[in-house]
DNA sequence: TTAAAATTCGACTATATATTCGAAACATAA
DNA sequence: TTATGTTTCGAATATATAGTCGAATTTTAA
């Protein structure tokens, strides 16, 4: 039998081991990191990683739905007041940003992971990707309503969506500089660009 | 000695060495590619591969250095009259939007290969980052002048550059839909995220 | 026609690395 | 204390794959 101490201990080793992986896997990616390599940063023997995951894979795929789970729980609760949706819209995405400046490694993993990834990985539909689907239809249907009333430019709501996408990933992950973007100036963007229909 | 048309020949055979191991990178990434697979796919047999290239490595850079000397001579040309500073920005948004229209595949690769090699690569300086880095410093100075002009909105033209990169790579790459967009689309998007200030 | 040069490739080698094994160390609870 | 369960890890195994070798084939040019 295993104690609630005990399970709670095994779980901070999970974690450990995680968080470690998560460096040699952003240095490195998928294919490029080695066992070895983590379990030198993780500060644990590489047979001990086998006690915990039963591969390499399994490491990978469990950061990102712990990751994904994070995000949907993080937005999950600002989403629901549709009456105005460029409001719900814009607080999804500040939160999102917050969690970014909070832990920028892990969320540009998140991000940029599964663009990266053998297609193998998203046989046996994934959790992560679930979360994935659900934010990206919820981001879609605030467009959707924010057009209908005039909040934001009449366009394509799927292109819209890669265009807004794209801003958001260029504003936290392009280019060389690593200081996370303040909130202040991440509004001032979304504004300047998307948020300034139906208002002026 | 070695004629001119076997020269041309050998250049043919390393282009279709080169095509195939695009489609394989793309899959797979640079270490999840195998030579086998390269050599499978350019219906070359293995050691074959090794006669026109010295490495795996050498495979990749060179597919990078060719296709970004590509973008470099193609927008080279058309941003020259910086009296229209937002009107040479958009021409060259547009002459790449061509390039990316005409050869999805490659062009994806070059934008996103970078971010996902390891690091190693870019001792040497090898020259595919010179033609980006060159690209790059064209764009900041454009959107700096029409800045000057009041024809862009007024912001620390780094962050600008990284919205309307993360733009550009959104409309183009990110999403399921594979069919790229077109010229008249995406003038539209350019203009109406980045292009309506200072005509109004 | 033929010798030299260019090209091709299957089989081999060397190496890296994911995964397993079995034994040791440690913790728990009777 | 001791027996049982849990955690740890170094060493061994199994496998994949980058890169080499030498011989065979084809092309070239005299």
């Amino acid at each position: 039998m295993i104690s609630d101490r005990q399970a709670k201990e095994r779980e901070v080793r999970k974690d450990q081991i995680l968080e470690s992986a998560l460096r040699v896997f952003k240095i490195n990616g998928l294919e490029g990191t080695t066992m070895d390599e983590i379990a030198k940063e993780a500060d644990f023997g590489k047979a001990t990683l086998y006690y915990y995951f039963s591969s390499k894979e399994e490491i990978f795929v469990e950061l990102l739905d712990r990751g994904w789970e994070t995000i949907w729980e993080s937005i999950e609760p600002v989403i629901h007041d549709s009456s105005k949706p460029k409001e719900s819209f814009i607080n999804a995405l500040n939160v999102i940003g917050g969690l970014v400046r909070n832990d920028q490694a892990l969320f540009e993993f998140l991000f940029t992971a599964p663009q990266t990834m053998p297609s193998s990985l998203n046989e046996g539909k994934p959790a992560w990707k679930n979360y994935q689907t659900k934010m990206y239809g919820v981001f879609q249907g605030l467009l959707e309503e924010g057009m209908a009333k005039n909040e934001f430019p009449q366009m394509r709501t799927d292109l819209l969506m890669r265009a807004i996408g794209g801003l958001f990933h260029g504003l936290f992950f392009l280019g060389h500089e690593k200081k996370p973007m303040s909130r202040e100036t991440m509004e001032e963007f979304i504004t300047t660009f998307i948020g300034n229909y139906g208002t002026t």
